[in-house]
DNA sequence: TGTACATCAGTGAACGCGCGTTCACTGATGTAC
DNA sequence: TGTACATCAGTGAACGCGCGTTCACTGATGTAC
């Protein structure tokens, strides 16, 4: 069969999506081709009409995936959101128990750090302009501070996620996410006026 | 052949060492049993003489791996070194550079969180009394504080490294392990008095 | 003291299975004449 | 207008390979008589 001008291109996004989910669910290393063409819709043969390779899917996923993040926290913003708020949204119960659409960094960072050169690089390229949106929040902290407190930040945040995901059930990890939220805004206020 | 006493039990914490080296270097879900047991300088079918399965290495690891690693911090303290120093050879190029003879939380977080319960168990336990420890250490803190304030800049410094050893090379990655001092120390600061 | 057997850490080949990747093929539509 | 061919997203079987796990076997030593 013959497909709709466009179909490619959206096919193409939605093995993108799936892979996202899939990825941030199971990690990287644990999740198959077969599995991802599977889950949308597809047999294998054709995700190499997509891409070159499975790393080419996840460089792919990280560009699409960190700008897509990073338009999300645009958005939050936009609609009126402080930073008190995207910490509190970010450290949520209802955001550690969905990984597979949460934040791309908490899932994947270690991974990441274990892929080849080019995909570290694209990751870095996505995750700089988050943190400049990031810092720009920070209307607290003196202007040439707000950099290096949103990474910080960002650091606190992922730890944070991460270990609330780990350790097993409550009440232990509802206590790392509350308790998250207080330390990201001392740190903020102990780095304001 | 046989062997002299003790000998099984040698080789045991050999492969939970070699293991633990490997795990974190690669990750859990990327590292074969064939891969452990060659570096070992054993054959593949040993290891069911050892462990019942590649989950019960995983646990023994984090179990063995998670106090070996809290005695360090231990000893840490024994020699005389304060909340400063810790932070400091915790954000160093050295650790960074060197994941498979570093933190075990940082290098496994996410994975452990995908495991099944029982592992998260093991790692939860394990990571209570390092947290404790931590605890201790923040002397300026004031005392009702200092669990909360451990968890949280144990969150910063395993957000941090990951950041760290995920972005490609310098000077970013350098540039997130000496604002990560930096941040901790700032929230000691904060915390204390 | 010498012989027969038990022990058991480790060997190495094999199991079924899923991995990432390749490739000959399909078939609906578009294009050329 | 009708026919022959080109296009190309997707199919599905197959490739070699490594995975976690199983198992019959080895062989040096310890034990029993």
């Amino acid at each position: 069969m013959r497909y709709e001008k466009g179909h490619k291109d959206t096919t193409h996004q939605h093995i993108v999506d799936v892979a996202s989910a899939l990825f941030r669910k199971d990690g990287v290393a644990a999740t198959g081709i077969a599995g991802i063409m599977t889950e949308a819709g597809l047999t294998n043969g054709a995700f190499y009409c997509h891409f070159a390779s499975k790393e080419d899917l996840v460089r792919q996923m990280l560009s699409f995936g960190l700008s897509e993040r990073k338009q999300m926290l645009s958005e939050s913003v936009a609609i009126g959101l402080n930073a008190e708020q995207i910490i509190r949204n970010y450290l949520s119960p209802v955001h550690r128990d969905n990984p597979d659409r949460g934040c791309l960094t908490s899932a994947l960072v270690a991974e990441v750090a274990r892929h080849p050169g080019e995909t570290r690089r694209i990751f870095t390229e996505n995750i700089e302009g988050f943190i400049e949106l990031l810092a720009e929040q920070l209307l607290l902290v003196r202007q040439e501070k707000r950099r290096a407190t949103a990474i910080a930040i960002y650091s606190m945040l992922i730890g944070t996620l991460q270990l609330s995901r780990a350790v097993s059930e409550d009440p232990l990890s509802n206590a790392i996410l509350s308790n998250g939220v207080d330390a990201a805004l001392d740190f903020i206020q102990a780095r304001s006026g």
